[in-house]
DNA sequence: TCTTGACCCTATAGTCACTACAGACTGTAG
DNA sequence: CTACAGTCTGTAGTGACTATAGGGTCAAGA
């Protein structure tokens, strides 16, 4: 193997990935299959960590694999409009606002439901009332 | 089947739940298995409504299933401490809480990437830039 | 009585994004 | 030569459902 090939294992410690996350995106197209070693290893190169960083990169911002697999296409295509980058990232962005929404309104009604328990026995537990059909605050 | 019976398909829509989902809570022991009919169909009371209503309303709220499972078993208790419902309660608010930071994080990110965006060409995208290795921001 | 159509049954597989095995092979250091 | 770390393939498991296939049941209308 030559001394600017990787090992599966160290674009794992490169990239913070693990190893069998590694082989999943290449199972489901995000990386492309590389070459293989006479011990048929898997044999990587800068393209491939390059990749699998923007890849990670886009995970972490919580983008879904599909979502990435679109961003991964736009930016092989240098030429085109960025537009459709945006329109991504903009339809990404007002997903993760609304279940920002979702789980402030979520939380007060927790808030509440904690606030109002007064820690005896369960028969008296406002929490479970307030889960209860006919209590429900 | 007696007036106040209930098939599968009524107490779906009495609790907004779909049908399988009820068979689904049931094989996961949420549910206890309710009588059946002479042509096998489910034969639903009161006290299963009940119980669903308990099951949906703390799914709503984002407990897990285990959550729920031990919110039913603690409420099924009625003379034991409201202590430990107050603990589960209390651990699913931090949850949420750290939920909230952590995509309050991600949309200052999304903003400041898209914020950035010419919206040209992809060669020059800034979103495409902030994901790829070598231009972090 | 027959038929239509809504409803119900079980069992199985699919979703998402991994993660965890089992069982075998390869490569390297002592 | 032997240990042991690393890699290979393939399969199954996670959570919380959802969807489908291939059947059976029930009530109403012709």
């Amino acid at each position: 193997m030559n001394s600017r090939a990787l090992t599966i294992g160290h674009l794992a410690r490169e990239t913070g990935t693990k190893v069998e996350t590694i082989r999943f995106y290449e199972k489901s197209g995000l990386l492309p299959a590389p070459a293989r070693t006479e011990g048929n290893y898997r044999s990587y190169d800068r393209a491939h960590l390059n990749r699998l960083s923007f890849v990670r990169r886009a995970r972490d911002l919580g983008f879904s694999l599909d979502q990435v697999r679109a961003l991964l296409a736009l930016s092989d295509d240098r030429d085109q409009s960025c537009a459709a980058v945006d329109a991504i990232a903009k339809e990404h962005r007002s997903e993760v606002e609304r279940k920002i929404a979702d789980l402030q309104s979520l939380k007060k009604e927790l808030d509440r439901m904690i606030d109002h328990c007064g820690c005896g026995v369960v028969a008296d537990c406002r929490i479970i009332e307030s889960l209860s059909p006919d209590g429900r605050t």
